[in-house]
DNA sequence: CCCTGATTCGC
DNA sequence: GCGAATCAGG
């Protein structure tokens, strides 16, 4: 893959929007996140105000200094314009009752405790649902105490009884829950689709 | 160990 | 110009 117009403006504005390398290099396709942040040094753009590292590379080894003009012209301190960022809607805080939804739940009903309506909670994808039931089968069944940060922080079951557990597969870089349950757990908001049957 | 970006350097 | 290898940090 060689780096046209397009790519390299789809790196662009990824990156403007503070998108890591490999992301960008995932949504690109055929680069890695070295190729993407060669390029994003050769384009210039560099150091977003990011987390991880920002400048630790501010003191090479040795420079020879052969003649280096120092060419920068860019008195540009901080715009202190924080980029739209992505933003993470939930922490998932398996507290008590608060789930999103539980898909696999199972027909249990706590005596004398009448689950709570879930109203809009069905509008998920048959195929999402499916491939949750799938993963669920696969889960690590981990308790709170055996959560991290990279598990998957989705409950399964209700917490009044036995048949509560957590997910805790890999949870997807950055989110709370594995790539399945960020399936059902974020939304577009239009998986809606009538299957007729 | 996971991830991040930065730099180097042969191609 | 390109990007893998390597480095450095969280």
């Amino acid at each position: 893959m060689s780096w046209t117009d397009e790519r390299v403006e789809l790196l662009k504005k990824m990156w403007g929007e503070g998108q890591s390398a490999s992301q960008i290099a995932k949504e690109l396709g055929g680069v890695t996140r070295n190729a993407v942040i060669g390029k994003v040094h050769r384009l210039g753009l560099s150091n977003r105000t990011t987390s991880a590292s920002a400048a630790k590379a501010a003191e090479p080894k040795e420079k020879p200094a052969p003649a280096a003009p120092k060419v920068e012209a860019k008195p540009k301190p901080q715009p202190k314009t924080e980029p739209a960022r992505p933003v993470t809607p939930v922490e998932a805080a398996p507290s008590g009752d608060s789930r999103p939804t539980t898909p696999a739940r199972k027909q249990i009903i706590p005596a004398g405790q009448p689950l709570p309506p879930q109203p809009s909670a069905n509008e998920i994808s048959p195929e999402a649902l499916a491939k949750v039931n799938e993963i669920e089968k696969k889960a690590k069944r981990l308790t709170l105490m055996e959560l991290t940060e990279r598990t998957c922080k989705w409950p399964v079951g209700d917490p009044a009884t036995e048949d509560f557990w957590f997910c805790g597969l890999p949870v997807q870089q950055g989110k709370p829950y594995c790539e399945a349950h960020v399936g059902v757990a974020f939304q577009p908001m239009s998986a809606r689709r009538d299957r007729k049957r």
